[in-house]
DNA sequence: CGCCGATGTGTACATCGTATACTCGCTCCC
DNA sequence: GGGAGCGAGTATACGATGTACACATCGGCG
């Protein structure tokens, strides 16, 4: 269940305040996620919280877990072209689109030290890491049609990977004077380097 | 002058103030540089620091910014390969060289949001990103010399910077599981996937 | 009934950035 | 040479913040 549906009233506690310091991270950033402030908004004094995530670096983590889920539901979710560019075009779109209506959220998930976070190589290829899982396939059955030249297909995967999220970063420290459309462009023609580099 | 040579005693207090909460920056990180702290390190009160420093963040963008003056120190001082792609493996190798040195500053000049931050595509253009223009001068002269297709040179140095900064990142945070070689010859085998995908 | 674990409260402390008011000592100018 | 002014540093204080610690409440179960 995904933290971003911003569960009802009648949510446990610890969903409660896992929603309410997701709109604080949302509205006002992560420095704005303090204990004072989403114990008022749940209703409860801070200490209560600790009943139900060790400390504030937890509480994140939660967030930052839950952005995973969610990002990794919507690529499950949307209907991927066959192609396999094609394909991993739709997946860098999807990712965009993540990226830029939660760009807090998006700063907690990949810009910060969590314990945790997946390793690579090992849980990549382990497949633990499901967004990246999604550009693999893609790109594994580019490789066997033959469209790609034969690669490391995980390293591939980071490398765009890391690409797009210097990019995003990039973009949502305020590097880019340009619109949001010039610069989803701008990564499409990136990543579309980036895979006539690797073409058969 | 780069903060870097941490200033001898006969310094300005201003200097002492910088070079002391660079040191706590490059051996505890930027939480760490608290205005209570460099100021005992300099042995003056922490509010003695606001007659050199309007407030931390100001503090702090001094530091960024001797960082990127020393990374362009680096950088001219170097002996560059003649040929465009040595040179630019060449200048590669040096950002890594900055960033493994000295990952604290790294984070700071590359994953904070600051005042004053170069924009593409206009501050570049224009030059004033001095570490870009390296990369740019050895792409244009590859495109001269029909080594590379004729494309958009500061687009292609932004996209691999930021490809170059997405990957120091999340070796910085703990994503890579492999030693500091192997993580070098990684960034260079992902440029030159995309130095292939640009060639003609 | 007694008790116990889960949940929440109240209070307190250390640490942080920094506003405000002050005290010097030096230089400059008449 | 003697005050005026100023740059540098100090002392004190305030409001946030994370969280440790001791206590209250309450529902269910023996």
């Amino acid at each position: 269940m995904a933290y971003g549906v911003y569960a009802a009233a009648s949510a446990s506690t610890a969903q409660r305040i896992q929603a309410a310091a997701g709109r604080l991270l949302d509205r006002r950033g992560a420095e704005a996620v303090t204990m004072r402030r989403v114990a008022e908004a749940v209703g409860i004094t801070p200490m209560a919280l600790y009943r139900h995530f060790a400390n504030r670096a937890a509480l994140l983590n939660a967030l930052a877990d839950a952005g995973f889920e969610e990002l990794t539901e919507r690529l499950g979710a949307a209907r991927l072209p066959a192609a396999p560019e094609r394909r991993l075009m739709k997946i860098l779109d999807l990712f965009l689109d993540f990226a830029l209506e939660r760009p807090r959220l998006f700063e907690l998930m990949f810009l910060t030290r969590r314990p945790g976070a997946r390793q690579f190589p090992g849980d990549f290829r382990a497949g633990k890491s499901p967004t990246a899982r999604f550009s693999a396939a893609a790109l594994e059955e580019g490789m066997r049609q033959g469209a790609f030249r034969k690669d490391d297909v995980w390293e591939i995967v980071f490398a765009t990977g890391a690409m797009l999220q210097g990019l995003v970063m990039l973009y949502l420290t305020g590097r880019f004077a340009v619109s949001e459309p010039e610069f989803r462009a701008l990564c499409r023609r990136a990543i579309r380097r980036y895979l006539n580099g690797i073409r058969a």
